[in-house]
DNA sequence: ATTTCACTTGACGTTAACGTCAACGTCACC
DNA sequence: GGTGACGTTGACGTTAACGTCAAGTGAAAT
């Protein structure tokens, strides 16, 4: 089973991007498209990454520590050692994660709490309203 | 009761930002601070509104956006109308919050899941070696 | 054969969010 | 009356993350 692979425009379709931004991509070794001839390849993993990085672009991570923590998701036949320091490097970064959702939590409840007293305040209003 | 106020370089310890980061929220409308003679004099307000810019910062939102979910947090003595158009504002502005931390938990799932799977492959391994 | 289309490699431009530097004011304090 | 500490206004520099040409290649379609 020969695996699928995609051209750059058909990825820039998908994900709306555009090809300079892949090629910035790959040239900041984020993604690592094959050549046939001059053009890319880029194959599922390559797509997996993609979905990978923006995601991480959305949560406002820097290209750089999204390459970092990209090495997560592709540890080859390693070493019990090796194995080791990747559950340390992820479990920061899962530490990271958390934070980030904990504040984005924070946020969320402080802003209903106004919702909800800007609520109240038109149903009084309301009410004082019909009352007249 | 006269509020408490601050200097720009009282803020800046407090939040670890530099006077220039604090003038330039100013130029872009995200601070108000008093003048008293060409001095800028931060006000509580300003401290709350800071403390905002720097989670929404975190967040990876730009400064315009921060900008404009800013101002649902100072919402005067308003006209019913303007309050039901807030009102539509805040919920937007939930469903963002609410998007992004749905997806952060959806990154931390998967992470988990690997960490789990490296996890039993060491204890594998281990007893594997024990059994030698 | 040429046009079209998708793709390539430079190379320079752009925007956001500041950093940095120069030149200056003001007040305390020794 | 100097000398810091803290503040000010420009103005230019910087970095990340691309955008935007310009000029070309290679295969496909007309």
């Amino acid at each position: 089973m020969t695996e699928k692979t995609f051209s750059i425009g058909e990825l820039c379709a998908e994900f709306d991007v555009t090809p300079r931004t892949l090629r910035f991509y790959e040239q900041r070794e984020l993604l690592s498209p094959i050549r046939e001839g001059q053009k890319r390849i880029f194959t599922a993993r390559d797509r997996a990454r993609l979905k990978l990085i923006l995601r991480g672009k959305r949560f406002g991570f820097s290209l750089e520590s999204i390459r970092q923590w990209l090495e997560l998701y592709d540890l080859g036949d390693s070493q019990v050692t090796q194995l080791t320091t990747w559950l340390d490097h992820a479990a920061q970064q899962m530490d990271t994660l958390r934070e980030q959702r904990d504040e984005l939590q924070d946020a969320m409840t402080e802003l209903q709490d106004l919702i909800t007293y800007v609520e109240r305040d038109l149903e009084v209003r309301g009410a004082a309203e019909a009352a007249e």
